[in-house]
DNA sequence: AATGCGGGTGATCGGGCGATAGATAGGCGG
DNA sequence: CCGCCTATCTATCGCCCGATCACCCGCATT
């Protein structure tokens, strides 16, 4: 009675090795890194010991994961869109959350930027260290030129600044946590939360980064203060 | 040569059971659930064997970190904070998340909600439905009545009201993420940035919202929209 | 002092999983 | 059609880890 077996199907090294890590980007998304070998090469349709011709270990494996979320990530245009002075600062800043979130808002780069983050590496500090100093002082730039506010070159941009974009990066990111870390249902048309969002942001954080340019402010701390 | 060895301290069953369950959490939280038994009984300073004497297995174990961890986190002084209507809304919403900031944002809560997240767990959804319906609920409403906008009874509140307010959530969450997790420095006075991030939100989320309950605004979206 | 109860330990089992080694098959150059 | 090269497979090793079992020991009771 033979058992019924899929084909043993025979790539080139090359194809086979691309066909190994675009399966392993998918299944540790979803496993996590704790995936186990065996079950990787069963949904590959190939046998365990395949991989290792490959991929001299597991973790060499799990590295190539990263390689392949990781790079191509990063999109040159969005320093260009918000550079771009032909257009006024707050519909470059929109402009550019929109990209932004569409290309972060995916199931492979949620999970594995948190797997990463949870095992340890610092592929995440780096990554936002990264987006800091691309991307957030752009933000911060744009927004003190719109208000007549000095610029980084004249005050360099402080503490606060920063966490207030740090805010609104976290609310876009935190849409992608919700739908594929906490199993949540989310809006369906993301792009019109995202431009909410981003228009709230930028109506809201001006007064607070004026007054956290102003030293004098920063004082007294614990009564309630409301505008004026 | 007589081994050095810890002496057999003997406590009674309670105590140990207690004394396992504090140190499952501090363990669990750091290590994750994939964190070996072994491993968590050479911490504590006894046997792995003990620790099948008080729970029947692994998962057990987990379960009861999940309790510790999850039970008692909530505090229903939230939401009388909310309701009294003694206090300006602004400064109520402020004084609430300056609490919920100071409940949530610890390393075991952050790491033992995500690790919970990404093992499928239900906890999160079940815990942020909470949220959504105690807190959210309320603050949407204060922040409606502050601006004269019509009361939930009157129309209902809409998704993206919701995401405004899970934005603010996010970005205070996101803090926690970003030091306990991405393993970040973040700022020390962590009770400015909150009151910061929700004076942001106060100022920045009405005009959103407002727009949001007028269904006539909706329509036309890829013109950038200036204020007014 | 003898006894027994219950907290604690050492030794070990059995399955799971990463990794290896030797056998097999299928296509290509000659 | 032959022989070789190499992609793939079968079989298995060795360690790790959750779980179990039989035994030990110290205190309370009598």
């Amino acid at each position: 009675m033979p058992v019924k077996r899929p084909p043993r199907t025979r790539l080139s090294a090359d194809e086979r090795e691309r066909h190994i890590a675009r399966g392993a980007v998918a299944f540790f998304c979803e496993a996590g890194f704790g995936g186990q070998t065996r079950e990787l090469a069963k949904r590959l349709g190939i046998t365990q010991p395949l991989l290792y011709r490959y991929f001299p270990n597991k973790e060499a494996l799990i590295d190539r994961v990263y390689r392949e979320v990781y790079l191509n990530r990063w999109d040159p245009r969005w320093e260009e869109v918000l550079d771009d002075h032909s257009r006024p600062a707050r519909e470059r800043i929109i402009a550019f959350y929109r990209e932004y979130a569409k290309a972060v808002l995916s199931y492979e780069w949620i999970r594995i930027f948190m797997f990463s983050g949870l095992r340890g590496m610092n592929l995440n500090s780096r990554y936002l260290t990264l987006v800091r100093d691309r991307i957030y002082t752009r933000v911060i730039r744009e927004l003190r030129r719109e208000h007549g506010l000095p610029s980084p070159a004249e005050v360099p941009i402080g503490e606060m600044e920063f966490e207030l974009v740090w805010a609104l990066h976290a609310s876009i990111f935190y849409i992608g946590i919700r739908k594929w870390i906490y199993g949540l249902e989310i809006p369906e048309n993301v792009d019109e939360v995202v431009e909410n969002l981003a228009t709230a942001f930028l109506d809201g954080v001006p007064a607070v980064m004026a007054r956290a340019l102003t030293p004098a402010a920063k004082a007294p701390r614990r009564a309630p203060r409301r505008r004026g």
